[in-house]
RNA sequence: GCGGGUGUGCCGGAGUGGUCAAACGGGACAGACUCAAAAUCUGUUAGCUUAGUGCUUACGAAGGUUCGAAUCCUUUCACCCGCACCA
């Protein structure tokens, strides 16, 4: 029969076309049950997708051509996270403005996931740079500041030197920039404007426990907000009362000095005039010092001059400023145990300080000869040197102590929190502006919401500094309160991930031009049931989204709380020298290309058998030839395919093979699924299949290679789209474990042939078996399948109880005793 | 330092108590087709052994539990990722 040329470039344009031209994807609101689908949205480069992209959001692609199958409203939108500060820099370094360079990004991104084959709703395409959408930024923005949400704030921040702007705490990746893996972070004293996601933070971490994420995803964001527990005590240093926290109130006895963080904001207040000199030195040399080397670097610190006294005993300790503490966690001082905390007690002992047991160990002792402690004991013991709590537990003491200190109005218990407020403000131009207006007369003031969008302007001049400050047309303003012609906007924007974490809202009511979104339809459609992305974003998008939607549900517009209930983290592909991939390795793979030489079908199907998707693996191309050798297979079967009649040993294989195939499918387990679905056509042959069978592989395969099975299912005859059918059910009645005991029999003989053969050094043979009376009938009728597996010329099946047989005329060598169930006897001759 | 993960045959990678010398793909080798090659198809691919068998070695390393371990436990090594002076 004449070889079916699989043209794949065609078939791929024509029904891209079709699909496009039909709106196949678009979907509306409805009473079926709906599916939300979700790859988190890119942000357009000019380098266009990449094979990592290509993996994502295939997975994606492949989750919502499951679900629309199985008979659900699949909403599976896509858009642009087109603000941002790489596409400022490469529009500069372009020398074009990054409205051109973003909209011709899109341009070609879009070009590249109509070609991959991936079912978006088109009409609900979202740009965040459209000021439709960064309207909405700015309008959560202003009902934050009326919450008391968005505030203003001047404390130490994270600047990267090569972005220009400052930093949120969660883009701060081990010192760097997460955009500059070379560039360390420095750090700044700046106003600056910060979300309040703390107030969250337990809210945050209980939501954690009804998500269905991986285990990794929820450890980490646990992690991240960081909850401890323990006690506010407080201080009296020169008459006023410093808070202080502590996880470890029952060693309060032991305190002999405290240390404020030099970045603490009001430092200069507990500073004595004899110290002054001494302290500003200290700062001095601690400036410019970036965070990363301060984290490396040793404790140092500096005596402020002043003391405190130690709430639980009176004892007069002196109060040090010092580089270790963290300025913007509990309160930016910390109560110092060097006995039993390791930190303290590296610095008591460079600085001379007495350190003071009062945890004893119960079954050793910590002091050395001289009385001295070696290291500080951290762990749990019996008081001692503390008063009325001496011979105590360390362990069951602390709410009491903390307890005692309640009563004299100096202590209470607390629980702090490791997240910190995000910090939003970015001296960049492409952006969302903050809506706010500085007037002299008012202070700070919001825009009102009627004057929404604050549109960015196009023009301003790029270079050093903030480029919205260039454009003093823009910038000066009405005060919106009192109407004073003085007012100067905001020249900050928003950090990019405030866009993406609202956005998954917009795409349910894409084009409202009054409302952020219609609650209804946001109701519908969301939280979103299966959302795919990297694992980067974790601690970063995750985040955000899941606090932007407690706020925005808090505003009464939503009537759910977390913006996915399923999170599926894929894997990093590498390149093929085992390195991330990126430009400047070189190892970057251009899906477009490999689409034109294999088509997109056969892309995405070596995409999913490369590995397991939530495994980060190396790229080969070789997987592409391999799939694209069966997508052939595949395809030359299907274009002469003549109905026969179905054969039911392959109707159970493919019902068994469906059950399987669904579970695969739902739980990403695609490298398996496709492995099945190779099995389950390996065992079709010229006439053991009829039409409803074939369309059901055709069904199963559609997930992952939608163009190929598209032009098939036409070629069966139906006018349809096979991306509209149904997913096939599995007909337990039709599974039957014989067939496969049946197939193990045959396949057994077969290698023993092969296996005697092999010994006896011989070809061609004639074959003679002789089978149990039962297996006669099989065998006979699998006989042809044994002479091609076996490469024998001549095959005769005899029964062992068969005249010829027990004669030996047909049995020369008594072969036929060896005969068992499932195995017969085997003559080679 | 803390937390998460990984380690399987020539390679990628399944498999989480027996049906495992281990799916599937790739590579290599052999055979068929061909004048020849590519493509395609068939077989082999730990070692020894054998008329279809049996044995040994093997799932990072070392121990242990078990009638039985790639799979469970302990220790250890290597690599990857995240957080990190958070008091």
């Amino acid at each position: 029969m004449a070889k079916a040329n699989y043209d794949f470039n065609k078939i791929e344009a024509k029904w891209m076309k079709k699909w496009d031209s039909a709106k196949v994807f678009e979907v509306k609101k409805s009473k079926k049950k709906k599916f939300y689908v979700l790859d988190m949205f890119p942000y357009p480069s000019a380098t266009g997708l990449h094979i990592g992209h290509a993996f994502v959001f295939s997975l994606g692609d492949i989750f919502a051509r499951f679900k629309r199958l199985q008979g659900y409203n699949v909403l599976y939108p896509i858009g642009y996270d087109a603000l941002g500060l790489p596409a400022e820099n490469a529009a500069i370094k372009a020398k074009t403005h990054p409205k051109e360079y973003t909209k011709k990004s899109i341009a070609n991104f879009m070009k590249q996931q109509k070609a991959m084959g991936w079912s978006y709703d088109w009409s609900r395409m979202v740009n965040t740079s459209d000021s439709d959408f960064y309207k909405w930024d700015q309008w959560i923005f202003l009902k934050m500041y009326e919450k008391g949400l968005a505030y203003r704030k001047k404390s130490s921040v994270n600047w990267c030197p090569k972005c220009q702007t400052v930093l949120a705490n969660e883009q701060v990746h081990d010192g760097k920039c997460w955009r500059h893996e070379d560039t360390n972070v420095e750090v700044k004293h700046l106003d600056q404007w910060y979300l309040k996601i703390t107030d969250y933070a337990q809210e945050l971490l209980d939501g954690l426990e009804k998500l269905n994420w991986s285990e990794n995803a929820k450890t980490r964001q646990r992690n991240w907000i960081g909850r401890s527990e323990g006690s506010e005590i407080l201080f009296e240093i020169n008459g006023k009362k410093w808070p202080v926290f502590t996880t470890r109130p029952d060693t309060i006895f032991g305190v002999t000095f405290l240390v404020v963080s030099a970045q603490h904001s009001e430092l200069m207040e507990l500073v004595s005039d004899e110290q002054k000199e001494e302290v500003k030195k200290f700062l001095k040399k601690l400036k410019g010092v970036s965070e990363k080397q301060m984290e490396d670097a040793e404790k140092e610190g500096v005596f402020t001059g002043s003391y405190a006294l130690n709430p639980a005993n009176g004892e007069k300790i002196p109060v040090y400023a010092g580089n270790f503490v963290v300025a913007d966690y509990g309160s930016g001082m910390v109560m110092a145990v060097p006995a039993h905390d390791k930190r303290d007690f590296e610095f008591a002992e460079k600085y001379g300080i007495p350190i003071k047991v009062v945890v004893e160990p119960k079954d050793y002792e910590i002091y050395e000869r001289n009385g001295q402690i070696p290291q500080a004991y951290e762990g749990e013991g019996s008081l001692v040197n503390s008063g009325e709590f001496n011979e105590m537990e360390s362990g069951k003491v602390r709410e009491e102590i903390t307890k005692f200190l309640e009563k004299k109005k100096l202590g209470k218990k607390k629980v702090q929190f490791r997240l910190r407020d995000w910090l939003i403000s970015r001296q960049r131009y492409w952006g969302t502006p903050i809506p706010m207006v500085y007037c002299d007369e008012c202070g700070v003031v919001p825009v009102e919401e009627k004057d929404l969008p604050i549109v960015l302007p196009d023009k301003v001049t790029f270079g050093k500094g903030n480029p919205l400050t260039t454009n003093e047309k823009w910038i000066k303003t009405k005060c919106p309160k009192c109407g004073n012609k003085n007012g100067k906007r905001e020249t900050d924007t928003m950090d990019t991930f405030a866009n993406s974490s609202w956005y998954y809202l917009r795409y349910t009511d894409p084009k409202n031009e009054k409302k952020i979104f219609n609650s209804d339809d946001a109701n519908y459609w969301a939280p979103i049931d299966q959302y795919i992305g990297g694992p980067e974003h974790i601690t970063m998008h995750l985040i955000y989204a899941r606090f932007y939607t407690k706020f925005l549900r808090d505003l009464g517009l939503l009537n759910f709380d977390e913006p996915a209930t399923r999170y599926f983290t894929q894997g990093i592909i590498h390149g093929s020298d085992g390195e991330k991939m990126s430009k400047s390795r070189g190892n970057v793979v251009e899906p477009l290309e490999t689409i034109k030489r294999f088509g997109a079908d056969s892309l995405r199907l070596a995409l999913v058998s490369l590995a397991s998707p939530e495994n980060d693996t190396v790229w080969d191309e070789k997987i592409v030839e391999g799939s694209s050798k069966f997508l052939r297979r595949v395809y030359d079967y299907f274009s002469n395919f003549n109905p026969g009649k179905i054969d039911p040993k392959i109707e159970s294989k493919i019902n068994k093979t469906i059950r399987e195939i669904s579970d695969n499918v739902e739980n990403f387990k695609h490298n398996l699924a496709v492995i099945k679905l190779r099995q389950l056509f390996d065992s079709f042959s010229d006439k053991n299949l009829d039409k409803k069978t074939a369309e059901k592989f055709l069904l199963m395969l559609h997930v992952y290679c939608p163009f190929i099975t598209e032009e098939l299912w036409e070629k069966l005859g139906n006018k349809n789209f096979i991306s509209l059918w149904s997913w096939p059910k599995v007909e337990e009645k039709k599974i039957n474990d014989k067939f496969e005991k049946e197939d193990e029999i045959v396949k057994k003989v077969v290698d023993d042939i092969n296996n005697i053969k092999k010994v006896l050094k011989k070809d061609k043979v004639k074959v003679s078996l002789y089978a149990i009376p039962s297996e006669v009938e099989l065998l006979r009728n699998e006989s042809e399948t044994i002479k091609t597996l076996s490469g024998s010329a001549v095959l005769e099946v005899y029964a062992v109880n068969d005249a010829k047989v027990k004669s030996g005329e047909a049995d020369p060598e008594g072969k036929a005793k060896k005969a068992k169930p499932g195995k017969p006897g085997i003559y080679l001759e």
